[in-house]
RNA sequence: GGUCCCGUAGCUCAGCUGGAUAGAGCAUCUGCCUUCUAAGCAGACGGUCACUGGUUCGAAUCCAGUCGGGAUCACCA
């Protein structure tokens, strides 16, 4: 079936032959031919000269021959400046549409029966999604849908961060201010309503801090502690944190509720189980309208105390070491990196201590031999300890580990801050590129017929496939401008546009059912144009493409990949017809072709998560 | 300061396991809807691929250095 390995070995045997020398056939690259020669795929005869001395076009040549005589699928062959260009006969063409065209399947790979979990989204439950989680989301479930593609069984999980000090502020400021409040009773989305409180908490004590700061205690506070030459302002700003620990009301009201939370108290706890339902339950209104889901959701709660038997282990084993106070490290100073603290001296863990426990919980639950993290960039060090320490520890997963890691979202302005209030919300968000896909479609009116709920479920995937793609276009690991007006784009390099190359595939396919055609004549479709070749061998590239971006578990490509496709079809409806094509042949043969790529163009979409409607 | 990532058209991004004349979209300008959905197509304009050096027949791509931008280096999470 792969033709292009049969032509890697084949020119390996022609070296062989020729030559006299033996060249692995992996070693062969092939290229697809630029447009302006003549030949579907290019071989580079340059690194070739090193063994064989003589002229490079020569070598073409002789390789060229030796092809086209060999290998019934060389139909010809030409020389430009030591790139051989080979021309695959018509018939390996139409045997590919042929084997693909009623493969809804096709790109994808049989189960490798190895087992991966990718853990994305990971959010505090204080406040409401923003755009950073949008990309950690669609990341985390692109990357899991290629991995299923590639043949992988895949466990979507996330961490949740449901306890600590933040978590804390929301239930106090709620206790204090909401009256009993409920998000039914002032009909706030549940996640939106915590996070209200979180802010109402922290707007409280900037008051408290303010009116705190002309006390005759913060006088005294700033003589003592303050730096040579330092403004009042300035010191003050730099102190907030410690005023929050040391002097502040609410942030002893604040710790006091985590103490009791750790004590166990039953009023802390139904408290703190109402509020995180609360966000949780928003939490799925949105993951509903991103379309994305959970195998399995960790907490933090559960899991922060594990790993301390790990670290009791390692240090047994030599891999960590006590200081004399007390506290466990470990160096990893001959790796490039530093010493790094396991266990305080008090005995209690730190933050990274439960990622080794959660590690191995999951090894041991699961069985996989793969896990993904999708974390921003900005914990790159962070992961790249955790994964030497696993990997020193022997834990039999440890080399199955990856860190997807993104660069964060940036506002054309600059990051994103909550004291500047310029965090995008991910429901205004979707809400926004929703309202304008809307009035975009109304304008139209190709959508007037239908049913107002089939309406609207159209624009929400048109709106939803320009966000989604208009975020994982971009490469995770750069950092990425997001300029609102772009995300609501739904013309040129977007989500939209690919969807239309569909649904303009589906028009012709249905107008298709009412005429009588011959779908077997496309048997004799003969001089393919060279746009039909094209779109041929994009084709022919989708399971590559797949495997590629599981390797690098990178969704960009498919993106890159999926738009180049929709490109070339959109160039090709117009200039060629399907229906009214010169022969029956040709109908047929073109039917068949873009068949073919409507189902990559979906099967590409759905890896990116995103839904190809039928009209739009 | 150490480590890691990034730097390509006015803007947002592809291309990076070395191959032919560096590509898209947006923006600006110009054409194309009695013909399968114009959310489309075609054209024009737009480049010192940050800089310098090296390797090579060949470098945006690999190596070294320089300059810019970002992240990180907590007994925080």
């Amino acid at each position: 079936m792969d033709m292009l390995q049969r032509v890697q070995l084949a020119c390996a045997e022609a070296i062989a032959a020729l030559y006299g020398q033996q060249i692995p056939a992996t070693d062969i690259t092939l290229t697809p031919t630029r447009r302006e020669f003549q030949g579907d795929y290019t071989l580079v005869v340059f690194p070739f000269i090193k063994w064989i001395k003589k002229a490079p076009d020569a070598i073409a040549a002789e390789l060229g021959d030796y092809l086209k005589n060999h290998l019934p699928i060389i139909a010809d062959f030409n020389v430009v400046k030591g790139f051989l260009n080979l021309v695959l006969s018509e018939q390996v063409w139409s045997e590919l549409l042929e084997y693909l065209y009623t493969k809804p399947n096709y790109g994808r790979h049989p189960a490798n029966g190895q087992k991966v979990m990718v853990e994305y989204c990971s959010p505090n439950t204080n406040k409401p999604l923003h755009l950073g989680h949008v990309r950690n989301i669609l990341l985390g479930w692109s990357a899991s849908k290629i991995l299923e593609a590639a043949g992988y069984e895949v466990v979507r999980v996330q961490i949740i961060n449901d306890r600590g000090i933040a978590i804390c502020k929301s239930m106090l400021a709620w206790q204090k201010y909401a009256n009993g409040a409920t998000p039914q009773s002032v009909g706030v989305k549940s996640d939106h309503f915590v996070g209200n409180y979180y802010v109402e908490f922290e707007k409280h004590f900037r008051e408290e801090y303010a009116a705190w700061q002309q006390s005759p205690e913060a006088d005294k506070v700033f003589e003592t502690y303050q730096k040579k030459g330092q403004s009042r302002e300035q010191f003050f700003k730099d102190f907030k944190d410690r005023y929050f620990n040391q002097y502040s009301i609410l942030g002893s009201e604040a710790a006091e509720m985590l103490r009791r939370w750790e004590a166990g108290d039953p009023q802390v706890l139904a408290l703190w189980q109402q509020m995180n339902q609360w966000v949780y339950d928003g939490f799925e209104q949105t993951y509903a309208l991103l379309g994305v889901s959970f195998d399995k959701y960790y907490y933090e709660s559960d899991t922060y105390l594990l790993g301390k038997d790990i670290v009791e282990e390692g240090l047994q084993r030599g891999i960590f070491y006590r200081e004399t106070d007390g506290s466990v490290w470990i160096n990893l100073e001959d790796v490039g990196m530093d010493k790094k603290v396991f266990q305080r001296s008090d005995g209690t863990s730190v933050y990274i201590t439960q990622d080794l426990g959660t590690a191995r919980q999951r090894y041991q639950e699961y069985g996989i031999e793969r896990m993904v993290y999708v974390v921003a960039d900005e914990q790159n060090y962070h992961f790249q300890v955790l994964f030497e320490v696993l990997r020193r520890l022997g834990e039999p997963y440890a080399n199955g580990l990856y860190h997807l890691s993104y660069g964060m979202v940036e506002l054309p302005t600059g990051r994103m801050k909550s004291r500047e209030g310029t965090i995008v919300d991910a429901d205004d968000l979707i809400a926004e590129v929703i309202n304008v896909a809307r009035a975009n479609s109304q304008e139209r009116g190709t959508l007037a017929d239908l049913p107002q709920d089939e309406q609207e479920t159209i624009i929400r995937q048109i709106a939803l496939a320009a966000l989604k793609f208009h975020i994982i276009k971009v490469q995770p690991k750069k950092r990425m401008i997001f300029i609102p007006e772009e995300s609501v784009d739904l013309q040129g390099q977007t989500g939209p546009y690919i969807q239309n190359a569909y649904v303009r595939i589906q028009s012709v396919l249905r107008k298709a059912e009412e005429i009588h055609l011959n779908w077997d004549a496309s048997a004799q479709y003969v001089h393919l144009q060279d746009l039909e070749k094209e779109l041929l061998r994009s084709l022919y590239e989708f399971p590559d493409i797949i495997k590629r971006a599981a390797a690098e578990y990178d969704p960009s490509l498919i993106a890159g990949y999926a738009y180049n496709l929709a490109k070339h079809f959109h160039r090709f409806y117009h200039d060629y017809s399907i229906l009214r094509a010169e022969s029956e042949a040709a109908k047929a043969f073109r039917l068949k072709l873009a068949q073919a790529i409507s189902q990559v163009l979906k099967t590409a979409m759905d890896l990116l998560g995103i839904e190809m409607p039928e009209k739009m």
